[in-house]
DNA sequence: CCGTGGAAGTTGAATATCGAATTAAGTCAT
DNA sequence: ATGACTTAATTCGATATTCAACTTCCACGG
């Protein structure tokens, strides 16, 4: 840990981006979570679904689905609990590691996916895509991928 | 809402800018709440604590506080009572409107603000600040502002 | 083989969050 | 002043998240 007399504050400009930032981020998901309400859907199903349509076999071992999702493994296994309930997905058995469970997408949960993800789409772009020009979202993008690989370099780290 | 047929979907430039976003707001929280744990302070615990202290007389009212940490009141009902019972707070009830309820930092949330604080910027430092050059922290932050904005009008709405 | 250590996943209890209902008090038109 | 609306804040029940404990299985050194 850095100490403390070597930190410099952070000035305006820094202050003004770090909020900006982190209303952004806010703002964002209460956003996307309110317009995939009416779907009966929440951010962590849907993004769940994306993964899992994506994924060979739309399956996916638990812990790589969660290291996907960013979650931990209690929380996804609450999640496809849920899930499994509401039909989107179910588990199944894993031949090769018999600790090892698939999360595996429904075909209800393909449906689904297909039916929601135009709306979800549209929302995305409505509140951040189409807000920027195409120049500033590349310099967002480019600005922001070593910030994500500094983070997930220290995941799970002290 | 917007009809499904006229809205394109995301090409892969945006598909990247968009999780990369997505995935370094949830990564630095994550990051920014385990620096905070050693203190025993919680995201949501220091970003009041900051709003309080930088009020005047180091105070603000529920509804105020809500909506500056874009929260329901619900939230920081339940937030503040726990901070309460930490002893970083205390309500004290307003005069001029009797409904009314003030969140005020008490001595040692104060005291606990400025032992955390530097730790927190050099955190904020160290995982985003620190990372970008500083005409694209500016560049970010232009471009992050009309986001903002807009998610900020459609606050509570449809 | 055996046993020790580690990984995959689940469970349960404690805690936190959400949304609707509730209480109490201000506002305002008549 | 009275009744109808609105606003401030809390409470309650349902859901979600966290953290630690646990079970089961794999890997591998002796």
């Amino acid at each position: 840990m850095t100490t403390d007399s070597d930190t410099p504050w952070l000035t305006d400009q820094e202050q003004r981006a770090w909020r900006t930032h982190l209303d952004v981020s806010r703002l964002l998901m209460h956003q996307l979570e309110r317009d995939l309400q009416p779907f009966g859907l929440t951010n962590n199903d849907y993004e769940i679904l994306v993964n899992l349509s994506e994924a060979e076999d739309r399956r996916l071992r638990m812990s790589d689905l969660a290291a996907a999702t960013l979650q931990s493994k209690s929380r996804l296994s609450h999640q496809i609990t849920r899930m499994e309930n509401a039909g989107l997905v179910r588990r199944e058995s894993c031949e090769s590691d018999r600790r090892g469970l698939y999360a595996v997408l429904t075909d209800e949960g393909w449906d689904t996916m297909r039916r929601v993800a135009p709306h979800h789409v549209a929302s995305v772009r409505r509140h951040f895509i189409d807000l920027f020009a195409s120049e500033d979202l590349e310099a967002l993008r480019t600005s922001l991928t070593p910030v994500a690989e500094h983070l997930r370099g220290r995941r799970g780290k002290v």
